[in-house]
DNA sequence: CGTTAAGCACACAGATCGGTGTACATAATA
DNA sequence: TATTATGTACACCGATCTGTGTGCTTAACG
């Protein structure tokens, strides 16, 4: 019954109540971790009361993973509709990730939530086998020989890349390209067309 | 002044106090997390009091520290003194990890202590970075064209695999391997002495 | 107007956290 | 035996955590 986006007009007074909370934990969560990150600095930060935030969230729990819902990563959404690219390249563009992004928000969670059965990591876990699916859609369209394999390949080394960084403190991601590159050239026939752009294949 | 490892002869009642506690932490904190651990249920698991506790350590940080000091897993300690190997077949080995191990405990402090500053996290940058320089010396020994970059490339493989185990909560390490040989064979030359066993390469 | 949804301010509960203070016990040494 | 090092038992501190209870305000609707 709490019929918010419903209603003939707009009515009620500050809607964006979710929508401030949610917002501040994109931040929170990714700059401090989701542990360090209170309840009380949380609704600071959103400028919402804590009664509040607990009329929209049963929980901690349940909001990060929410959070975790929300958050689109470049990944995803960016790289693999770029029909501009050939699959080739798109599957190499998946490592040109921007200098902003801190960690991979998915690992982040599942070390620190620390229960695999915790819903924001079950999240993680769906999201990242989503991912090396669309990988291996890529590979498959790309001419790979064995599209899921080089899809899993693909995926361990974004990972890679991501706790690397996370760890030396410094961009792993150039490494984990070059890599990629080599696993490319050696999984699909340079036979194959390469410079097909944003084609289906028949199959 | 604690004088725990002089004197002439063994005095001292219970001189395991240090060890209990360091090997209930490595228990706790990988079963656990180090966030999750509290230094109450680390105490009672070491049959230790706090108070002894703390005067072996100055506080948690340093203890998580230690902990991590004292961590010698598999991979630097077993794999790269194996002279019964070769070169090559010692860099594939680095993959063979016993699943025993739930994740690299290096990864896991530098995202729950979530500070590039802690000596936990210090320690986590100079281990990779050791373990990376390791495989560099084990690829140059064995022939490798670029031997850091090959050192490098395992380097991110294992922590992909160490991380992806982690939020899918599968064994990603047989797909590490493979991508460790495809890059081993294209990066040594096959002309080179693959079966030299331990031996010194002079420069 | 009155009703009702939405939210705020704020105190507070109960637990747990890292860390201390104090008084006492034990065992090896001198 | 006396001393000293080592450790225990246990209460306790202040801070912080997630989560509630309560009463008040504001705004949209009829």
């Amino acid at each position: 019954m709490t019929e918010l986006e419903k209603g003939p007009t707009g009515r009620r007074r500050g809607r964006g109540a979710r929508e401030r909370i949610l917002s501040a934990s994109q931040q929170l969560f990714r700059e401090q971790g989701i542990n360090r990150t209170g309840m009380d600095q949380l609704c600071a930060a959103a400028q919402v009361s804590k009664r509040t935030a607990y009329e929209h969230f049963t929980g901690k729990d349940e909001l990060v993973a929410e959070y975790l819902r929300r958050f689109d990563p470049s990944v995803l959404s960016g790289v693999f509709d770029r029909t501009d690219l050939t699959p080739r390249e798109r599957l190499l563009a998946a490592f040109d990730i921007p200098p902003t992004t801190p960690l991979c928000p998915y690992i982040g969670a599942a070390v620190e939530l620390h229960d695999p059965q915790h819903p924001a990591s079950q999240y993680a876990r769906d999201y990242k086998k989503a991912v090396a699916a669309r990988l291996a859609d890529t590979a498959r369209e790309a001419g790979a020989a064995d599209p899921e394999q080089l899809g899993e390949q693909l995926a361990l080394l974004i990972d890679g890349a991501a706790a690397r960084t996370r760890v030396l403190n410094a961009d792993a991601f150039p490494t984990a390209a070059a890599i990629a590159t080599v696993l490319i050239d050696a999984a699909i026939p340079a036979t194959t067309g390469d410079d097909r752009r944003g084609e289906e294949v028949s199959s």
